[in-house]
DNA sequence: CACCTATGCCAACACGGGTTGACTAGCGTG
DNA sequence: CACGCTAGTCAACCCGTGTTGGCATAGGTG
């Protein structure tokens, strides 16, 4: 929709720069991530880093955007929609973490506010429709999506930052069948 | 069990430092926190608390102790363990947050490596044996007591971190019943 | 070619933070 | 009292970090 700006000859500088963002941000969170280190990464100055992005939060932003692409719910038989999503993030996990920005703004939601914040309104538009879509009872969606969030974020932190060992060593098959239940019966089940 | 050192003048302030390492290291993480602002919380010097605590991460070490305190499982009905084990925590976390030093971990296990180790040590010597003792099958028990902490922690998270709407504003016994029912399928349900 | 803008590096500033060491006041004991 | 130990302050060091401004250089354009 916006008019595409003149291709720049810095279009590939900035995009390193957005790249190792994303990957420094990913493994140590906005606060330990230095400017510097970013830079270093990039194989560039760090002030160029200020000049295309401005400064540290303004890269942040940029770095961190998150599409959960949860599946179309339309597309999903009723009673398979918990493991469908578990197993939908469990795949995303997969690869490489540092391109999931979701794992990024949970390990720096825990100390910085601005990502917690954005963590929520991700929330508020990607999960909290998709709820409200499935539920039973519209009245009920928002709390059935704040608890398939607890599940969620916990399943992600345990396996993905924390590492707990039987959670990170466990076959996704098993995740998904275990997790996958409770993620059901918070969606579609009794309340 | 060891023999108490003698009661020193400065005991006063040692304790008040560990009071204000803690609410500093509760309300801003490990990074965040800074010895200097600890130390004008506990109206004294930068350097005292180096003298009594060595450096920061001791300081952490010493100020984040955590003990679940998990009520015994052999005094509970075998069918209300999901339920009980939510309502502890729940009632563990209605005070001054400041005062649970598992929030406080939880908080700096993101980005915080020791942090996170700390929080793997407390789960192998606190939660994994009473799931070990509930158990139907010893070797599940590793695996329950890793879905549980997915569990827990994740509602840890939501509710007292991130602060997400739904889950922050619901009342404790909504969370004890619907969450408790995860638990307990965790902990007892068929695998 | 001459000019100009975009691209990049370098050096430095300002600030905050952990940490250190010298120095001072209080208190008890021989 | 004199001595020594303890509790505490003060000032400074040293490093890392975000951020800034000036300078060089390369590409494109008249």
């Amino acid at each position: 929709m916006t008019s595409t700006p003149p291709p720049r000859r810095s279009d590939a500088t900035r995009a390193e720069i957005l790249r190792a963002a994303r990957a420094r941000f990913a493994a140590d969170g906005y606060q330990r991530a230095t400017i510097r280190a970013i830079a270093a990464d990039a194989g560039i100055d760090p002030s160029m880093v200020m000049r295309y992005y401005g400064n540290k939060t303004q890269l942040f932003a940029a770095a961190v955007d998150v599409h959960l692409h949860l599946p179309d719910a339309a597309g999903i038989p009723r009673d398979k929609l918990g493991e469908t999503l578990v197993a939908h993030f469990l795949k995303r996990w997969e690869g490489d973490p540092t391109d999931d920005a979701l794992l990024t703004l949970l390990r720096s939601a825990a100390t910085d506010d601005d990502a917690a914040s954005r963590l929520r309104e991700i929330f508020a538009a990607q999960v909290a429709p998709v709820a409200l879509a499935v539920c039973p009872d519209p009245a009920e969606a928002a709390l059935r999506a704040g608890l398939v969030a607890t599940q969620m974020l916990g399943l992600a932190f345990c396996r993905q930052i924390l590492r707990l060992p039987p959670v990170a060593a466990a076959t996704p098959d098993l995740l998904v069948v275990h997790v996958g239940a409770t993620v059901q019966r918070y969606l579609t089940g009794r309340l």
